[in-house]
RNA sequence: GCGCCCGUAGCUCAACUGGAUAGAGCAACUGCCUUCUAAGCAGUAGGUUACAGGUUCAAGUCCUGUCGGGCGUACCA
C-alpha cells in the first residue's frame, strides 16, 4: 500500500509540473487520529518553499490531479496545515485480512534485511560468575534483535565472546582454590579481592566430591581455574536456554592470539603509521581521531589491553564475511568503541558494517534505595533467581518492556508483585481468550452447513479499527526490527490487544448468526496469528489457555 | 573539567525518528460479572514535556546555554 501511495503521488506531482528533482522522498505516515484518515503524507508542506505556494494550496492540486484505484482508496483529502489524508476501501482491508488467514504463521516476515548475512554479538560475559538480572538486559536485547531480523529476512548468527585468561580468572581460580582447601579443613586466607559468591563454594565442594583430597597438591590455581570455568559455563548455558536464547558460537578470545591475529592487526597499524611506543608501551594515536589522549594498545609488562584484541576480533568477524555485525553493549562501553571503530578502519575494513546496540543500566532497586552489583562482592541478583521469582516470560518482557536508551529500574521488592500483574499478561490473556472462544465456535461451526466465509459482514466500528490495526504489524516488525528497538513491538502487541478487548465487548461471536460467526471468528483468528507471532518474535509463550 | 546518555501525569514508561488535540500501565475515584475467560471493559481526575533562548509552515523531538541525574574519562575488562 504504502508503495502504490507513493506511486500515485509522485505521478500527481509530475503531473501540476514538479520537476523530478524537486519532488522530495514521500514519506506515508499513519494518524493517530482515526478521524484523520488511514494514511497520511506531508509532502505539500515539504514542497511549500521549493514551490513558494501555501501547503494547502499545493495539497488541493495534488488532490485534484490525483488518480486513485477506487478497489484501494476511497477518500483523499486535504486537511489542516496540508497534509493529504487516504481513506482504505473496505473491500481492500477484507482481501488483507484474508492473506492474514493464508499466511499464518509466516504473517509478519518481509525481505527488507534480504541478503545480509548479520552476526549478533551479545552477552559475552566472562565465565567468573553466574549471570545476573545486569547480563539481562543485554542478553534478552541481543536476541530479540537477532529475531527481529530472522523475521525480515536476514540470515542471523549469534556469537558469544569470552576470554578466559587474564587476571579476574586467576583470582576466581584462587578463590575456588580457597574454598576448597577451607573444605578439607586446611586453614586458608582468602585472597584478596577474591570472589565472595555462594556459587564459589559449590564449585569447591563439588571439587572435594569428585576429586577428594587430591588437588591439594597443586602448586597454582590453574586446575581450579579450569574447573570453574566448565562449571559456569555449564550454568551460563542453562540460564541463556531457560530464557529461550541459544547462541550458535562461542568465541574464545585466546584464539585471536594463537592465530597470530593479534600480531597482524598491530603490525598494520604500526605500518600505517598510527601507533609508537613510549614509557615502554605500544599506543594508538586516537588524537588522529579526535579524542584528548592517544590510548594504550599494548602494556609495558607485553601485555594488550582489551582494545587490540577487540579490533582484531571484530576484523575476524568481517573476515567472516558477515555483511552486519551487530554488538550488544551496555553504556559502560561506550567510550570503547570508537576506538574499535576506528581500528577496523585503519585495517582496511569498512566500519559502517558494525553497529553497536548501547543500552542504558538497569538501575536496581531494593527497599526504596538503588544499590550496585558486583560479581566479585556477590551482592547480586541472578537471572535464575529472577525466573524462579517471576518466570521466564515477565523476565524477558521486562527488559524488552522499555527503549534501551533509557535507564531500567528494577524493584526487586516488587519483583513478585509485578510477576502478577505484569502487562505480558494482557497479551497473553488475550491470546488465551481468542483460544478459548474459537474451540467454541469451532465445534458449531462444524456441525453446522458450511457457508462461504463472507469478512465483508465485519462493519461494526470495532471490528473495523481491529482490521487496520492487524494491518499494521509487518510495519511494526520492519520499524522495530531497523531501529533495533524490541519495545516498539511490545507497544504495537499493546495495541493490539487492546483493540481486540473492544471488538470483544461489542462484538458477539458465539450464538451470532453462523455467517457472521464465521466471519468473526476468522477475525478473532487473524488476531491470535498475530498476537502469536508477536509473541513468538519476543520468546514469550502464546498459551491457549489460563 | 571533558565525552556520551537521560529529564514527559503522583510512580514506571510511550509518542511511528520534525507533524494534526502529548498517550498507556500502575496508584486514586465512579460504574459494569444469570450471555464467548472480569488477569477484563467503559468513564473521571491528573501536563507550561526541567528551565531560558533559537531554527521553521510545524518542536517533547533539531541547535545553544543553564540546572538536575546516570555512565565513562586507567598501562582494569
Amino acid at each position: 500500500m504504502e508503495q502504490y501511495l507513493q506511486k500515485i503521488i509522485t505521478e500527481a506531482l509530475l503531473k501540476i509540473g514538479v520537476p523530478q528533482d524537486d519532488i522530495p522522498s514521500i514519506k506515508i505516515e499513519t494518524p493517530k487520529d482515526s478521524s484523520h484518515g488511514d494514511a497520511a503524507t506531508n509532502v505539500a508542506m515539504l514542497l511549500a518553499k521549493t514551490l513558494k505556494n501555501n501547503p494547502r494550496n499545493i495539497a488541493a492540486d495534488i488532490v485534484k490531479n490525483i488518480e486513485t484505484d477506487s478497489a484501494k482508496i476511497t477518500d483523499v483529502a486535504v486537511a489542516g496545515p496540508g497534509f493529504i489524508n487516504f481513506t482504505y476501501a473496505e473491500n481492500y482491508l477484507y482481501d488483507e485480512l484474508r492473506n492474514i488467514l493464508t499466511t499464518g504463521s509466516e504473517y509478519g516476515k518481509s525481505h527488507i534485511y534480504k541478503g545480509e548475512r548479520v552476526l549478533v554479538e551479545f552477552v559475552s560475559a566472562n565465565p567468573t560468575g553466574p549471570l545476573t538480572v545486569g547480563h539481562g538486559r543485554n542478553a534478552v536485547l541481543g536476541d530479540t534483535v537477532a529475531r527481529l531480523l530472522q523475521w525480515t529476512g536476514a540470515n542471523v548468527q549469534r556469537e558469544y565472546y569470552f576470554n578466559n585468561a587474564g587476571r579476574q580468572m586467576r583470582m576466581l581460580g584462587l578463590s575456588v582454590q580457597a574454598r576448597y582447601k577451607q573444605e578439607l579443613g586446611v586453614e586458608t586466607d582468602f585472597p584478596e579481592g577474591g570472589y565472595e559468591g555462594e556459587y564459589i563454594r559449590s564449585i569447591a565442594k563439588n571439587l572435594v566430591k569428585e576429586q577428594g583430597s587430591e588437588l591439594l597438591t597443586e602448586d597454582d590455581e590453574t586446575a581450579f581455574k579450569e574447573h570453574a570455568e566448565t562449571a559456569i559455563f555449564e550454568e551460563i548455558r542453562d540460564t541463556l536456554e531457560r530464557m529461550n536464547i541459544k547462541m550458535d558460537t562461542f568465541f574464545n578470545e585466546h584464539t585471536l592470539y594463537e592465530s597470530g591475529a593479534i600480531d597482524k592487526t598491530i603490525e598494520t597499524i604500526r605500518e600505517k603509521g598510527l601507533a609508537y611506543d613510549n614509557d615502554g608501551a605500544v599506543w594508538l594515536k586516537t588524537t588522529e581521531f579526535g579524542k584528548d589522549q592517544d590510548t594504550v594498545l599494548v602494556k609495558s609488562t607485553g601485555e594488550p589491553t582489551y582494545r587490540l584484541p577487540d579490533i582484531a576480533y571484530h576484523a575476524n568477524k568481517l573476515d567472516r564475511g558477515f555483511t552486519l555485525c551487530i554488538d550488544v553493549f551496555g553504556a559502560d562501553h561506550i567510550d570503547t568503541y570508537p576506538d574499535v571503530m576506528n581500528g577496523i578502519e585503519i585495517l582496511g575494513y569498512d566500519k559502517d558494517k558494525v553497529d553497536v546496540l548501547v543500552y542504558q543500566f538497569v538501575t536496581l532497586v531494593k527497599d526504596g534505595k538503588p544499590f550496585k552489583m558486583s560479581t566479585r562482592k556477590a551482592n547480586f541478583v541472578t537471572l535464575d533467581e529472577l525466573m524462579d521469582e517471576v518466570g521466564e516470560d515477565v523476565t524477558r518482557f521486562f527488559f524488552l518492556m522499555r527503549s534501551p536508551n533509557t535507564h531500567l529500574e528494577f524493584d526487586i521488592s516488587q519483583a513478585k508483585e509485578a510477576g502478577e500483574k505484569n502487562p505480558v499478561f494482557y497479551l497473553q490473556y488475550a491470546h488465551a481468550r481468542i483460544q478459548s472462544i474459537l474451540r467454541k465456535a469451532d465445534e458449531i461451526i462444524d456441525n453446522a452447513e458450511s457457508a462461504d466465509l463472507d469478512l465483508s459482514l465485519l462493519t461494526h466500528e470495532s471490528e473495523i479499527v481491529l482490521i487496520k490495526k492487524l494491518l499494521g504489524f509487518p510495519d511494526a516488525i520492519q520499524s522495530a526490527a531497523i531501529h533495533r528497538e524490541p519495545h516498539k513491538l511490545i507497544t504495537y502487541l499493546n495495541e493490539l490487544a487492546s483493540d481486540f478487548t473492544s471488538f470483544y465487548h461489542d462484538c458477539r461471536i458465539i450464538g451470532e448468526p453462523e455467517d457472521l460467526m464465521k466471519a468473526r471468528s476468522s477475525l478473532a483468528l487473524a488476531t491470535a496469528t498475530v498476537l502469536k507471532n508477536g509473541l513468538t518474535i519476543l520468546g514469550i509463550q502464546a498459551p491457549n489457555q489460563m
